[in-house]
RNA sequence: UGGGGCGUGGCCAAGCGGUAAGGCGCGGGACUUUGGAUCCCGUAUUCGGAGGUUCGAAUCCUCCCGCCCCAACCA
C-alpha cells in the first residue's frame, strides 16, 4: 500500500463545538487542556433534554483526553434539594458517565466569590443598590430604550462595602439591597445594564445550611465556578448567548491579578427539542402532581429515571444524542428517530421470547392428551453466542387473538379456519373449527398438525405465515403495561395553551392476562426481551417472583400496521 | 422599532468557491421458521428570497423576508 489509510476521524464530520476545540488544541491554547463540566442546578430531575447536554459535555472531555466535572449549580435555595442532586448523579452515573472525584458545588466557592465582590466593590466594579425589585426594572429602560442610572450607583465604594457586609451579617430583609455590577445602564445588551450579582435570601440553603443569607446569582456564580476549577470550554445553552459579555466581564475582573491566564470560553448549542414531548419543569411537575402520570419515574414521562424504567439502554440514548448531532439551530426532532434508535439497539442485545398479549386458546386435536415435549429456540438471531433454550410444547397451547381471523383480507398470511400457519419452531397447524359461547364469541380454535413439520428446516414445505404462541398449562400470566405516546398532539402545550388539553387519555393500557414463557416467571428487574412480533419489553420494579410485570419499551416497526394496510 | 442568534428535502445534519454526505422517515424490491432483523434500490437540478462578483456560488458581497432569545434580586 503506498498510500496511508485516511485517519478514523475523518469518517465522521466534526461538530462546530469539537471544530473549536480542535483549534485550540491545535494553537496551544490552555496548555492543550480540555477541561468541561455539566452544571445543573438540584431543582429537578435530569430529562432527556439533559441528556445532549451531558453527552456533549462528557463527551468532548474524553474524545480529547480532558476532563468534565460535574457541578451542582446550587446558587438559589429556594428551588433546591438534596433530592434532586441524589436523582442526578445517579442518572448522569446510569447514562455511562464518570465524574471521578470531581463532583463540586457552586456553593464550594461562596467564600471565594464573596471575597471577589468585596474587591469589585473596593475597585468600584460594584456597587450597593437599595431600590426596590420593581425600580430596578423601571431603571433597566425597554429592549428599546437605555436605562437610567440608579442614584445609589455613585455610592462611594467605602459605604458599599460596609453596607455588603451588613447584608452579609444578616442585618437586611430581603429585597431591601442588592449588590450590582456597575457595567453600563445605556448597553444594547440588557444583561449588562448593571447585572444582580448578590441578593438577600432568607432559606436554608440544601448544603450550606444557615450559614449565608446573601447569595450569588447565576451570572455571577458561573464564571467564577468555571475559572476556579479550570475549566476550558463552558458549553450551554443558546439563551445564554446574551450573557457571554458578562461571562467574560466577571471572569476577567476575577483573575485580574494574573491577566494572560487562558480563561474558560463559554460556547452556545441548541436545546434539544423532541415532538410529542414536553420537557419544560413547570408543565413535566404538572402531570406529576395533577396525577396524570404516577411519578416522575413513569414510563411515558422523558425523565431520564422514566426512561430508564421504560426500558431503554443508556447505550441507546448515547447513541440518540450522537445521532441528532450539534448544532446552533433550534430544532424539533422526531420521536421516531428516539425510537428507531432504542430499537436498533435492543434488536442486538434483546433475547427473543414468545408471549402472548391476548390469548386465544387452541387445541392441536391430532396430538396425544398429555402430550408434552420441548423445542428449542434461539435466543437471540442477531447474537449466536446468545444460546438457545427449550420451550415447553402442549396440545393445548394459547396464540395471540389478533393472529386469527375468521373472515381475513386477501393479504392475511396468519390463521384463519381452513388456513395452516407455522408456530414459530414448531409445528405447521391448520384451523378446523372455531368455538363460540353463546354471544358468538370466539373462545377456542381446534386445529391439526402437520406431525412431519416440526423440524421447520427440514420440512417438506413451507407455509406463508409464522406465529408465536405459548403453552397453555406451562405459561405464566405476567402483567404488561402498553404505553403510547402520553400526548397527542405534536407540540404539548405550545405556547401558553395547557399541555393537559393535550393528554392522550390511552397512553397506558394494562393487559393482566399475557402469557409469557415459563422462564419469565423470575425474571430479574430491568432485563429487557424482545416478545417476537409484539415489541420490546423491560421487567419493572413492581415484578414480583411468580407474577412478573413487563413495560413495553417500544413496540416493533409497524408490523401491524403494515398487516392491516396491506390486507 | 435596540441587541444577540438562526435559516440546506417531512425531521435532524454534513458542506467553508468546483458543481448537494449521512441518519430517521417515506416508497419499492430481495430474503426469511418473527410480515421483525438484514440486504438492495428510489426519495433536494437545489440550499429563505432577490440582485451582484466569478469560468464556476449553498459557500463571497448587497438588500430583503422569516423564526428564536433577552427587559427575574431564576438558571
Amino acid at each position: 500500500m503506498s498510500e496511508s489509510a485516511p485517519p478514523l476521524e475523518s469518517a465522521r464530520p466534526l461538530d462546530f463545538i469539537r471544530e473549536i476545540v480542535t483549534e485550540d488544541r491545535k494553537a496551544g491554547r490552555h496548555g492543550g487542556r480540555v477541561h468541561t463540566r455539566f452544571p445543573p442546578e438540584p431543582n429537578g430531575y435530569l430529562h432527556i433534554g439533559h441528556a445532549k447536554a451531558i453527552c456533549l459535555s462528557f463527551g468532548v472531555a474524553l474524545e480529547f483526553g480532558g476532563l468534565c466535572n460535574l457541578r451542582f449549580d446550587d446558587t438559589n435555595p429556594e428551588k433546591e434539594d438534596v433530592e434532586y442532586v441524589d436523582s442526578i448523579q445517579e442518572d448522569v452515573r446510569w447514562l455511562g458517565f464518570d465524574w471521578a472525584d470531581r463532583m463540586f458545588y457552586a456553593s464550594d466557592y461562596f467564600e471565594e466569590m464573596y471575597q471577589c465582590a468585596e474587591r469589585l466593590i473596593e475597585v468600584g466594579l460594584a456597587y450597593v443598590d437599595s431600590l426596590s425589585a420593581d425600580e430596578v426594572r423601571e431603571y433597566r429602560g425597554t429592549l428599546t430604550e437605555p436605562g437610567r442610572n440608579s442614584p445609589d450607583r455613585s455610592r462611594p465604594p467605602a459605604e458599599s462595602l460596609d453596607l455588603f457586609r451588613r447584608m452579609r451579617a444578616g442585618e437586611f430583609d430581603e429585597g431591601s439591597y442588592l449588590l450590582r455590577a456597575k457595567i453600563d445602564m445605556a448597553s444594547p445588551n440588557i444583561n449588562m445594564r448593571d447585572p444582580a450579582l448578590y441578593r438577600i435570601r432568607r432559606a436554608t440553603h440544601h448544603r450550606t445550611g444557615d450559614a449565608w443569607c446573601i447569595y450569588p446569582t447565576y451570572d455571577y456564580a458561573h464564571p467564577i465556578s468555571d475559572a476556579i476549577e479550570g475549566i476550558t470550554h463552558s458549553l450551554c445553552t443558546l439563551e445564554f448567548e446574551d450573557h457571554r459579555p458578562l461571562y467574560d466581564w466577571v471572569g476577567e475582573h476575577f483573575r485580574a491579578k494574573d491577566a494572560g491566564t487562558s480563561r474558560p470560553q463559554q460556547i452556545e448549542f441548541a436545546r434539544l427539542n423532541l415532538n410529542y414531548t414536553v420537557m419544560s419543569k413547570r408543565k413535566m411537575l404538572a402531570l406529576v402532581k395533577l396525577g396524570h402520570v404516577a411519578g416522575w419515574d413513569d414510563p411515558r414521562m422523558p425523565t431520564l429515571a422514566g426512561i430508564r424504567r421504560r426500558g431503554y439502554t443508556a447505550a441507546a440514548i448515547r447513541d440518540f444524542c450522537s445521532r441528532i448531532g450539534v448544532a446552533k439551530k433550534e430544532n424539533v426532532i422526531d420521536i421516531a428517530l428516539l425510537e428507531a434508535t432504542v430499537r436498533e439497539d435492543l434488536n442486538r442485545t434483546a433475547p427473543r421470547v414468545l408471549a402472548v398479549l391476548r390469548p386465544l386458546k387452541v387445541v392441536i386435536e391430532n396430538l396425544p392428551e398429555g402430550f408434552a415435549r420441548t423445542v428449542t429456540a434461539i435466543n437471540n438471531p442477531e447474537d449466536a453466542s446468545a444460546g438457545t433454550r427449550e420451550i415447553p410444547l402442549a396440545r393445548e397451547i394459547y396464540i395471540e387473538r389478533e393472529d386469527f381471523m375468521e373472515a381475513p383480507p386477501k393479504k392475511f398470511f396468519r390463521l384463519s379456519p381452513g388456513n395452516e400457519v407455522r408456530l414459530r419452531y414448531a409445528f405447521i397447524i391448520k384451523c378446523a373449527q372455531v368455538v363460540k359461547d353463546a354471544s358468538g364469541e370466539i373462545v377456542e380454535l381446534r386445529c391439526t398438525a402437520d406431525l412431519e413439520s416440526l423440524d421447520g428446516a427440514t420440512a417438506a414445505r413451507r407455509v406463508k405465515g409464522t406465529i408465536h404462541w405459548v403453552s397453555a398449562a406451562d405459561a405464566v400470566t405476567a402483567e404488561l403495561r402498553l404505553y403510547d405516546r402520553l400526548f397527542k398532539s405534536e407540540d404539548p402545550g405550545e405556547g401558553d395553551r395547557d399541555p393537559l388539553t393535550d393528554l392522550n387519555p390511552n397512553s397506558l393500557e394494562r393487559l393482566t392476562t399475557a402469557k409469557v414463557e415459563p422462564s419469565l416467571a423470575n425474571a430479574a428487574v430491568g432485563t429487557r426481551y424482545q416478545f417476537e412480533r409484539q415489541g420490546y419489553f423491560c421487567v419493572d420494579p413492581d415484578s414480583r417472583p411468580g407474577a412478573p410485570v413487563f413495560n413495553r419499551t417500544v413496540t416493533l416497526k409497524d408490523a401491524w400496521a403494515r398487516m392491516t394496510t396491506k390486507g
